[in-house]
DNA sequence: CAGCTGACAGATTTCAATATCTGTCATTCC
DNA sequence: GGAATGACAGATATTGAAATCTGTCAGCTG
């Protein structure tokens, strides 16, 4: 059969959106464009999307869901010990960090721009991976490797401690020498006082 | 006496300069109207300070300086608990910070943007603060209250844990009702850790 | 008729002319 | 004679008019 133009769908307009900032970056970046890079006029791009803003929270959503689902492994392989969980999840997420924000700055740049701009979605992935990290923190307790009275208030503080190693905010700092060693002196710091 | 023009020193500059930022905010605050504030042409400014970039440097490390030393005595204080320190100095660090920035959140505001445009007094200011912290955990480790293999390395980590609470960045935050509680679920973290 | 288009009003951004500022230095003032 | 001044050139910031963008919707198209 011929070539059919494809459906125009959310998906579709997500992608172009990110090609499109990816490009731009988020000040340039219109809604006009987007449609230009679908061949479609922009009022297609309105009837999936609201406002400007819904299309720009929807990718910056998609950006962070896809960190999420990366470290979600970890907390599901209950099998293997919960101290040695906890560090290659943290050690996972700075390493994810650090590799998006080397491999292309400037979209890395742009999507913490989107971040601070659409702070619901960005608190709504906070949650999600410190519920992560409350799960990794009570199997340990459950099997004594770790004393705590409350593990969601200390998977929070783990996590506050760390920011420094996913906070965007910091990224200029994850390429420097010492990087590495401060993050495990964190770590080593941490789980030596979930131990208790 | 009859009175007469105050001599033009570089402290009185550094004093109108901050109330210029104060009125104007970093982006407006020119050298044309520090000058103006002390009665001189901006001429006289010139001969104190080669470049405006060095009359906002200098007015940054002042600020600074402030901090420091307010945070030196619990440092001094050799004959108390190396464990309470360590816990005072953190709060302290804390409380001071977030009450500048409460009271009067403008000139916080100013601040924090004149301390990332010079990377490096605010480098020497941290340099500091971890050193008054070494000499904390030092002691502890003297004591035998603390356990670690290296106190710097250790008290880079600690500081960098609470990062959260004191870095300018996260101002907005400390405000919030939880803050309170988060920071001392960090701290007594570390201080777990550190006992080793 | 479901989805797409493009003209439109009001909001926002761009751009170039204009004004102000930075940093220097020959001259003035005490 | 040491400190201060103010005119000046080049750099930076402000302003307002013109261009573009956002969001809507009546009508087109397959």
């Amino acid at each position: 059969m011929a070539p059919t133009t494809p459906t125009l769908t959310a998906e579709r307009i997500l992608e172009a959106t990110e090609e499109v900032l990816r490009r731009h970056g988020p000040a340039k970046a219109t809604v006009v464009d987007v449609a230009r890079a679908l061949g479609v006029s922009h009022g297609s791009v309105y009837r999936h999307f609201r406002t400007k803003a819904a299309l720009r929270e929807a990718v910056t959503q998609r950006w962070l869901d896809r960190t999420a689902e990366a470290l979600s492994g970890i907390v599901a392989e209950t099998d293997r010990d919960p101290e040695t969980r906890l560090r290659d999840w943290l050690a996972g997420l700075f390493a994810a960090k650090r590799r998006k924000a080397g491999a292309d700055p400037e979209l890395f740049a742009t999507y913490s721009v989107l971040a601070t701009e659409h702070g619901g979605v960005v608190s709504d992935h906070l949650t999600e991976l410190t519920e992560q990290l409350t799960r990794i923190i009570q199997a340990g307790v459950d099997t004594g490797a770790f004393t705590t009275a409350d593990p969601l208030t200390s998977a929070t503080a783990v996590f506050q401690a760390t920011g420094r190693f996913h906070d965007p905010g910091y990224a200029k700092e994850w390429e420097q020498p010492g990087a590495q060693g401060e993050f495990e002196a964190v770590v080593d710091l941490l789980v030596r006082g979930l131990r208790g």
